[in-house]
DNA sequence: GCCTCCGGAATTGTGCACAATCTGCGCGGT
DNA sequence: ACCGCGCAGATTGTGCACAATTCCGGAGGC
């Protein structure tokens, strides 16, 4: 205050939500773009312009930047240094990993879930039973959005179930990173999506013929990951930038 | 470190590693305080001021910002809005479920290893046995310090063969979780630090009779973990505030 | 014709100043 | 004496300005 008050703020800081949810701003935007990702509207490789990103949602870049940092972290975008933020691409190698992952944690999940005592808890048989039918409709709709959407749920709602919340944590990062490298490998032709799985999975599940369930959900993954064209032929222009670019976090 | 010279005249990137100086400050002080937490200089429930750490490391306030923002990412820091960054201290639960994540992670790893093809590489004999050899010298100096960095470390170092760095990945920071935990529920008396069970487990790779390295690495972390004190009496102090805030980033 | 070099524009990176919020403590009222 | 209120100090949160870097396009030389 006192002196120099030459014409620049007159900021107004609209106090409209104040004290409002701050993290969950930030939280709303990784889910929005998330979600993005996930069904495909932002295809592996966009650069994501941290002003464009700003504009978008309307918030600060620095806010936008807080987020790719996050994202960045869970590897569903890349950070190139100096050069911006970019859908992540994985490689061949690394899709062949995050499902082999995923395998190994379901595996355990499908375990747990048919260790649990019989009959299923009616809260388990309505949630199943509700997501069968979400996913039969968006089916029956050919609405291809909703079906990766829900596709994704049913496994998590299948991790949460299990009553682990760490283990359902890190397979929902193996999850959205599973859709990114099903965008960037899916061939043009086939994809009997798989909510006919999940039906027969469901149905393993209630019916609890020991192991049944476990080996569908393998079987099933096996069946995803199979459909993708993991040979060679990975466009390096992009792959290359983000190997040889020091990442910023990995661990 | 000597200077925290805030002079930068004519930085000339000295290329000496391509374009990583500004990535690697950052993952520098990252793997630092991940040192310190899991040597538990930093115990659990510990506040981390914004600007202690700058001085600390040298860097501006926003650089140490980002860099508590990774690790609560990790869950080894928890941030509170508007209050700070504290080393994390998980509940009981969670300690569970970490080292049950462990479990099914290792348990893939290990049966991933006994599938390898006999005899094992040489650059795989070296590395065990250097590592069981670092193991016994720091049992013998009863190097606290060094035990469990290197007891961290063998696990990674197992992972790392599996050849699957998405899961090596993972584990990393379920390891780091881990010690949070050891930290956090260690029992005033026994640590009859794992050092044997590792030596074990060496032999039983090498060895190759089936399934018993894999038997040794659960047995392992069983004991690991039954060494805890996890009954209730959780300080809930700071655990209800970590509770009831809303977390900036959670998935 | 092609390659190289050199601006200009756009984009990312960083320090800084200030605003918002929380904690601790002392004062005054009942 | 106890409780609540409010002020002061410290700490975190955020926008902004500017620095650094990269990308793109064009002119010039071989």
């Amino acid at each position: 205050m006192t002196t120099a008050a030459p014409a620049k703020p007159a900021r107004r800081t609209p106090l409209a939500r104040t004290g409002a949810p701050r993290g969950s701003a930030e939280s709303r935007i990784v889910r929005s773009i998330g979600e993005a990702i996930a069904d495909r509207r932002l295809p592996p490789g966009t650069k994501l312009t941290e002003e464009s990103l700003a504009e978008a949602f309307g918030v600060s870049r620095e806010r936008v930047r807080k987020v790719l940092l996050l994202l960045a972290q869970r590897r569903v975008v890349t950070l190139i240094p100096n050069r911006g933020a970019f859908v992540a691409k994985p490689s061949p190698k690394e899709a062949r990993e995050v499902f082999e992952a995923r395998r190994v944690i379901e595996r355990a999940i499908m375990e747990r879930l048919e260790r649990l005592p019989r009959p299923l808890s009616d809260d388990m048989l309505e949630k199943l039973r509700g997501h069968g039918a979400l996913e039969d409709a968006a089916e029956l709709a050919a609405d291809r959005k909703a079906m990766i959407r829900l596709s994704g749920q049913f496994h998590l709602l299948l991790a949460e179930f299990a009553g682990n919340a760490t283990l359902a944590g890190i397979l929902t990062d193996l999850i959205d990173r599973s859709s990114l490298a099903i965008a960037a490998f899916e061939r043009r032709s086939s994809h009997t999506c798989s909510a006919d799985d999940h039906r027969r999975l469901i149905a393993a599940l209630i019916g609890n013929r020991p192991g049944e369930a476990t080996a569908l959900m393998i079987e099933h993954l096996d069946e995803v990951e199979r459909q993708l064209d993991l040979e060679a032929k990975t466009d390096t222009r992009i792959d290359l930038k983000a190997i040889f670019a020091d990442e910023p976090e990995t661990a």
